[in-house]
DNA sequence: ATGGTTGCAAACGCTTTGCATAACG
DNA sequence: CGTTATGCAAAGCGTTTGCAACCAT
């Protein structure tokens, strides 16, 4: 409750900042986003959605995840599966995915020092940023 | 020529040894892809050949270059265009790509240094590959 | 008031698949 | 010969889009 309040006001207030307009379906994605932990994929932050808001439709999951993304309330986590996935605003980070279920763990990875950034320059390349995705079996799949 | 002679009989080696039927398609495909340094797509794999092997369709270059990659005869690229992408048989490296033109271009970076093993062995983790994918402007569109 | 947002359904692009035919080993 | 690969067309799937109705500001 706190907690949703407390997102409710973050919304808002970012919402003003960015001049967007605030809608009840933007409000549901953004919150729905901002208290999972996980990767989910389109569907999967509809799904639990559509239960509280029968009304509400994919194609505007689909637009509005994009347009969160397009204005940096949200980030696209690589794709894994060739589904598009979103992660809520966080440090940039790696992705470990497990090869037999598919989970999906945030890596906290530091390997700028190993970015040969003069190398890059001296391909006239300028590096942005960076998607690093480890692939292997996570700990419950490797136990069993 | 002569390097094509040496495709040729690479692929029947390996073909050879991997029990795996030799077919003008398979063959051709192989070569294909042994001849470009760079990722191409299935359409853009499927084309060039198209010329020359009129009857070839889609589905077969879909399904071979499936195969091949199975057989780890070939690597799919990290996809960054909703695309399925292929290169030949080269040694672990990250990509570079050009968020104006969509260059895709092969990176050497020896990150492994980089990658914390004990923090992820830590938490039951067993790591087994990785995708680099660095994003940016390439010389071209840096320049214009 | 009015420009942006939604829902619906249709379209879309890439990829996969079922099936009959053809071809490799 | 038996098994496997091919071509064709159709289906599949996730995603995008056109449009009329609707709603924030």
């Amino acid at each position: 409750m706190e907690a949703d309040r407390g997102v409710l006001k973050e919304f808002e207030e970012k919402a003003r900042v960015l001049g967007i307009k605030i809608t009840p379906q933007r409000l549901a994605i953004y919150q729905e986003l901002a208290r999972r932990y996980d990767h989910p994929s389109v569907e999967e932050v509809f799904a639990p959605l559509r239960e509280i808001m029968p009304g509400l439709s994919m194609a505007t999951v689909y637009r509005t995840l994009r347009f969160f993304e397009e204005k940096g309330l949200i980030q696209r986590v690589p794709s894994v599966d060739d589904k598009v996935r979103y992660e809520g605003e966080k440090a940039p980070h790696a992705h470990f995915v497990c090869e037999k279920c598919g989970r999906i763990i945030d890596l906290e990875v530091d390997f700028s020092p190993c970015l040969d950034l003069k190398v890059m320059e001296s391909r006239g390349l300028s590096p942005k940023r960076w998607e690093l995705v480890i692939y292997g079996l996570c700990s419950k799949c490797t136990s069993s």
